[in-house]
DNA sequence: CTGTGTCGTGCAAACGTTTGCAAAAAGACG
DNA sequence: CGTCTTTTTGCAAACGTTTGCACGACACAG
């Protein structure tokens, strides 16, 4: 058969004969060294140090049935909210020897599933960012995958949640505090769960502080649309606007000052997920959990299967806080 | 041995048991079908399509020595900067029918090696955005790797860089021409080779425009040293700020602000990469190329040798362009 | 009909590991 | 020193593909 370069890259192989030993020797010295007397495993390390041996994760993952490594298959990677995800998630599988795949689905549910699809043989299973798909396509997938979602509710699979309505039900209960008595909600991408619990938050507080609470529905939850939606939102007299996340909140605040309505004397408004409260002007008062921790739950929750066939339905939350900024003031009378 | 499940996934030999022909023609139906019977074509890819078969992209690049997979190592996910060309890349890739790997080093040029190391033998070539790796590191890791460098210029190594020089002198030409004869380079990460290349094309455009050219380092070109850098920068009487990023453009932005420094009528701010450049207030004045293009030709470059032993050197060029934004005005007397 | 191609398919080896089982070596004990 | 355990090692099969080679079938020319 083919041989590319005669001397490749050094294998297992090479190395057991190099020492006068067998290919299990070997194998075991790096996967069960306790199996083997201390002296065969000194060798074997030394040796492979010097040649450079690196294990072939592929022969590895097609004789134990799965590989080591994860993917990761989100909306939108450009998305601030995921970066600091991806990043913690990479850095707990790296701890525990695997790598990580990454797949973008461009907010396309269909393509989102044939990620999965795909990835799934080569991968002991997967985390699921922010799924758009339907709740019945993610459970067929659950079937023959080990999928974790983060951020998806859904009955049966393993998840992680961020429950940011303690803290959206606190903002409403400060700004009613404060004389608002007519809220926005500035909603995000139709499609995800985050954005349907966060609306479903800003609604029911509004209920019980008795204040109106306007939902702004939008396609993609985009800075821009956000920017946009300050035209309709300064005609309705709403006092003060709750965004889907930070990079709306963000729309919304340079929306409302180039129309000249001032943040926080004329609009207060919250942003979500602190992905640049810190950077706006004012600083935006956000709502965010600990991420890292989101993260690390959901790779763990994985990694806890590996060998075993099947990853148990699990449901993690995760609290968010209300992180305040200067974004928010008291209520003033604005031109309705 | 093993058996998992026994109904697990489809395989190529049990399409063919089913079919009645040989795994061999299965396996061509999929990677070689000029070579078959249409019909034969036909028949294995419904069969397939029928029973979900996905290949096993361990075992197919086990045996055919190369995984259908590239990784990207970066220093930063975290960085707006990057996302997009990972999305890029992915996208290209999957075109392809490749998957792809990221690994972040945290901006240490030891794990970087590390990660580039232990990916090696899973994927097809790796894709090092920023390198912070000292170059004969580099040059021999690209020994025994596929290794495209995007934003790093080293001599016998595939690299899409990202020209910046001919925008930078624009920009200090323009600046130059509006009365600022005072400029402050704020620089980014160390062993960043945009920052070195930044750097140099702002203090050889000033030396020809007869200009003062300050220089501030930074240790990671973050938006908070940037932030901090203003202090320092309001003494020296420097009119006009460019900055190795637009994090770093927003942090002075806003670290002049504090300061009670105006922008532009203050200070002018120059931008790089566009990042954010239309959402800040006053819209940053930014250089940047087609991140897109750039991600496409490294990917490109790595794909194009799928199957061919190494890839030859290459080195592609995109030249950056600069943006005029709000951010960029008049000098005007400073205290000094 | 026989010889020569061409086309479609099958055989079997190989890729680099892991791992169940069994054999060999080393200790323990009387 | 035998015998019995325990520890350490080796053998060989298996994972799911790809691919060099060869064989059979059929077509067409001579």
């Amino acid at each position: 058969m083919r041989r590319p370069d005669p001397s490749g890259r050094p294998t297992i192989v090479k190395i057991a004969a190099a020492l006068d030993i067998s290919p299990s020797t070997v194998s075991r010295a790096f996967t069960r060294p306790e199996l083997l007397h201390p002296d065969t495993v000194a060798a074997v390390k030394a040796h492979a140090l010097e040649v450079g041996y690196v294990p072939n994760q592929l022969a590895r993952g097609l004789v134990s049935g799965r590989a080591n490594a994860i993917g990761i298959v989100l909306p939108d990677i450009a998305n601030p909210f995921f970066p600091p995800l991806i990043r913690s998630i990479q850095h707990t599988a790296h701890e525990s020897g695997l790598s990580v795949f990454i797949a973008d689905s461009a907010d396309d549910a269909g393509r989102e599933q044939e990620l999965i699809h795909d990835l799934g043989p080569q991968v002991h299973g997967i985390i699921n960012i922010s799924s758009r798909m339907a709740s019945r396509d993610l459970q067929r997938l659950a079937e023959s995958h080990n999928i974790v979602l983060i951020n998806r509710d859904i009955a049966d699979m393993s998840r992680v949640l961020v429950d940011t309505a303690p803290a959206i039900a606190q903002a409403v209960e400060q700004l009613t505090a404060l004389g608002h008595h007519h809220l926005a909600y500035v909603g995000g991408p139709k499609a995800s769960w985050s954005n349907a619990s966060r609306s479903k938050a800003v609604i029911d507080a509004g209920r019980r502080h008795g204040v109106i609470v306007d939902t702004y529905d939008t396609r993609l939850g985009s800075y821009d649309e956000a920017w946009e939606a300050t035209h309709a939102l300064v005609a309705t007299g709403a006092t003060a606007a709750i965004a889907f996340d930070d990079v709306m909140a963000h729309g919304l605040l340079n929306g409302f000052a180039a129309r000249g309505v001032r943040t926080p004397e004329d609009i207060s408004i919250v942003g979500c997920d602190d992905t640049l409260a810190t950077k706006t002007q004012p600083e935006l008062t956000t709502i965010a959990a600990n991420l890292d921790e989101t993260a690390r739950t959901a790779t763990n929750i994985l990694l806890a299967h590996r060998g075993r066939s099947r990853v148990a339905a699990t449901r993690g939350v995760q609290t968010a806080q209300l992180l305040p900024g200067g974004s928010v003031g008291p209520a003033t009378a604005v031109a309705r």
